[in-house]
DNA sequence: GTGAAAGCGCTAACAA
DNA sequence: TTGTTAGCGCTTTCAC
């Protein structure tokens, strides 16, 4: 087996080795500033002849510090939270953390459980996005975590920073763009349910009429729970006295269904109908036409909760350890990006 | 904020509230057998007062053993890798262990780096499926790992337990189902690259129409890496002189794309065309008509990835610490399941 | 059955 | 600058 007993090496090892003392190794090892030379050189040689490496349970417990991240996201197999944990992982690799990833899936008892094991385990720091995010009791879980939070888009009533999207401006811009072009019967289709994103897109939607004094149109698709009901719900809507011009759709499968219910129509995109998309996929990039988009930016954000982590971590803003009390918690609204591909043109099928 | 000095409780303030050593409470923490009834209450009662967890870096510096489990894909934001991880979490909590993830992005330097990091922090176990599963440094790396190994579909020389996906027979018995139906001119679309799957897959395909004495057809599609492509290739293929009556694609975006170009040319399924989907998806589940396929048993391979790794860890099955060698590595083959659907049907358009 | 004590491997405070 | 040493919090002998 690829396992078979390799001795411990310790640091032990390594200072009998260089002839030096464990303490002036470990100050090498840690790039202390106070070390001649010649110990730094004789240290390294032997940490490379032994192969040492530092045990990471010793450290620690000594040094009170995990170097690791926690992540609670409802559900990577959701490509939204895939995406975002590869982009926070590559964000705090370079500074040694690694991520603990766990899936809530949308199970309060669970999320709980999580959390509470996060605690335990002394993470550094914690980056979430429960499913339940007026959950009482989840909240109070996130309330006793001991250490930073950052909560990624959701509207929870604790004192953390918080990353959120601008999904209200995102989507005014998109009903906006629409209705620039001649539209009025603009729908939008979203998932169930009323978490953060949902709301704030539902309201984005309802203000850019609003504002401009016209009527929102009864064109709201909320999907019940499988994506099937979306293909056949588009497909009713497109059949209806007033069928939309535009649509405006959320999520991939959700996206996929609905174009599909438009060619099973034998309507064209755009010169039938418009199509903007919620979120920026490589489905979208290479879909014919591609795919007019609002674009989450998914690296500004994992820098950004890399930076409030960190912060916190290191007592830049405060924590425990301060003699001051932690600064006021952020709330960071990210803007989306507005990607104007080919999916929308005036209606009347003028194309 | 949310974390406050909270003074930290240790075992022995637990041991202090309720009169008895450390090593009283630690027995009746670990449920040891050798402890009275009076201890065990008044050490429960101490605990519950004072809300004490034990710290996690400190049992596994004491116990060396980490509770957790490293994996690494090449990106989770493959929706095959995010649903393993996924069952892998569920199989893995129930023991008390938690998994750490990290995306190897088919960079063998950073694979490398993550299975040294594995190593350094005391995995008790790792699960893998590096992108290189050729390459020697990449081999070298798994090979000095000290805890048990599970490989995940790739075919890789090393000594390690192994879980492999019968692409083989599964893809035989997609295209013999075909041929039984009538089909002759049958595609199959597969990612590009030389990996376990794409080898597997290939093979399958060729056996079957050689066990039946028949030639292999020339519509063989591998994508370079953009799925636009796989567009413009079906596209060029349906429009060839001999189009294939049937196809079998690998992947959600490049079924996406595949179906995309029978729609617009004008093709219906299965009526003009049959389908069968490599990997269950919602997507497959619920296209119209709904499709055909492979699907992985992803449950049941946790499950087999959790009982390998803990039989290891456990000795059962020897481990490093043990006096007898350990027991050969295991290659399990795990069948695909065949999910017929609406999606297939006799040539010639007789739907 | 229980308590005392020895470390697990490391860092950091203190002495030299 | 370097060595010595005291723990970090826990588990686990080993006496009793």
């Amino acid at each position: 087996m690829g396992f078979q007993d390799v001795k411990k090496i310790s640091i032990r090892d390594v200072a009998a080795l260089a002839g030096v003392s464990v303490g002036s190794a470990s100050r090498v090892l840690n790039n202390a500033p106070n070390v001649t030379e010649d110990v730094r050189v004789k240290v390294e040689r032997a940490v490379s002849v032994l192969q040492y490496r530092p045990n990471h349970a010793a450290q620690s417990l000594r040094s009170q510090t995990s170097k690791t991240i926690g992540c609670l996201f409802s559900d990577v197999s959701n490509p939204l939270y895939a995406r975002a944990f590869r982009a926070l992982e590559g964000c705090f690799r370079p500074d040694g953390y690694m991520l603990l990833l766990s899936n809530g899936l949308n199970d309060p008892e669970r999320e709980i459980e999580i959390l509470r094991t996060f605690q335990l385990r002394g993470m550094d720091g914690v980056i979430i996005a429960p499913g339940n995010e007026r959950h009482a009791e989840v909240l109070d879980a996130v309330n006793r975590l001991s250490m930073p939070v950052v909560i990624y888009d959701r509207d929870m009533a604790v004192d953390c920073d918080a990353i959120l999207l601008d999904h209200f401006n995102g989507v005014k811009t998109a009903v906006k763009h629409l209705i620039s072009l001649g539209h009025q019967r603009i729908g939008i289709a979203l998932w169930h349910g009323h978490s953060r994103p949902v709301r704030r897109r539902l309201a984005g939607y309802k203000a850019a009429f609003r504002e401009l004094g016209l009527d929102v149109p009864n064109l709201i698709m909320q999907e019940a729970t499988s994506t099937s009901s979306v293909f056949e719900d588009m497909m009713q809507t497109l059949r209806s006295d007033e069928p939309p011009t535009a649509m405006i759709v959320q999520g991939t499968y959700t996206l996929i269904s609905a174009l599909r219910a438009i060619s099973r129509m034998g309507l064209r995109v755009p010169a039938d109908i418009s199509v903007i998309a919620l979120g920026d996929t490589e489905f979208a990039q290479t879909y014919d036409p591609p795919l007019t988009a609002l674009r989450t930016p998914i690296e500004q954000i994992a820098q950004k909760a890399r930076l409030l982590l960190l912060e916190r971590i290191n007592g830049r803003r405060g924590n425990d350890d301060a003699d001051h009390i932690g600064t006021a918690p952020t709330k960071e609204l990210i803007p989306y990006e507005f990607i104007v591909r080919e999916s929308c043109a005036p209606p009347g099928g003028a194309g």
